[in-house]
DNA sequence: TTAACGATTAAGCAACCGTTTAATTGTATT
DNA sequence: AATACAATTAAACGGTTGCTTAATCGTTAA
């Protein structure tokens, strides 16, 4: 039961000092919706690798399985996953299956993420 | 068990063709390693929302419960995981906390995000 | 057509995540 | 001191996620 409706208007007793300030934020909260999908991509690990590995070349699910030290089946479950996002592309070739990056923007999210990351320390 | 430290030899009959290509493309994994940390904070709906809507304004908890119409335990749950990343930060005014971002680089992933967002339509 | 192999899919399970309710802390007001 | 309230913490739970093993698909080579 979500009840939080009505929120404005009986939490924090202080008479919805709050709806003002708040109401014109919340139409704005359309401009990121569906976005944390795209960030789900590289919130794993080894999604992160495979997506910086393609980035640098195309590979094989057996290229990508070697380098990450995973198993065949992982492997090609993240990328079921990048590649219903459309962040990769793939060819078949003989039995091996090709993978390479969809677009570019992945890589500058990860140029952004990276200078963050250094600017902390 | 993790059985895939000699993969290069035993797998892909193929003897190790991909340890040439595969090896070099290894050492380049440190560049990204913790970067998928960050992106695991943009990748919750909730989050996202929150760090949109305190790159408009300082908020106190109050008004991101108000905004986000979730209860005031799960909003200082996900401020918890947000200041130990140090993405925000907060201050102190008699009984209200106040939250803001710690620094521009989120922003500036978001703005990353929605660049590939409306192109993919 | 049979055997081999890279890749995918399916099923099962352990670990993690995000919410809720309830209890607690800290500050201000009376 | 006592009450009120914003915020945090704790405990519990339900759902999701990412791995493993096993089975299957698709292509090539004998």
């Amino acid at each position: 039961m979500n009840n939080h409706e009505n929120r404005s208007r009986d939490v924090c007793g202080c008479y919805s000092p709050h709806s003002e300030k708040v109401t014109p934020l919340k139409e704005r909260l359309v401009e990121v919706a569906g976005l944390s999908e795209l960030f789900g991509a590289l919130a794993d690990e080894v999604r992160t690798k495979i997506l910086y590995l393609l980035s640098l070349d195309e590979l094989c699910v057996c290229d990508l399985s070697d380098a990450l030290g995973l198993s065949l089946p992982a492997i090609s479950h993240h990328l079921r996953l990048l590649k219903m996002m459309r962040l990769v592309k793939y060819r078949r070739e003989g039995k091996m299956v090709y993978y390479s990056l969809a677009d570019d923007h992945i890589v500058e999210l990860i140029k952004v993420a990276q200078a963050h990351y250094e600017e902390e320390r």
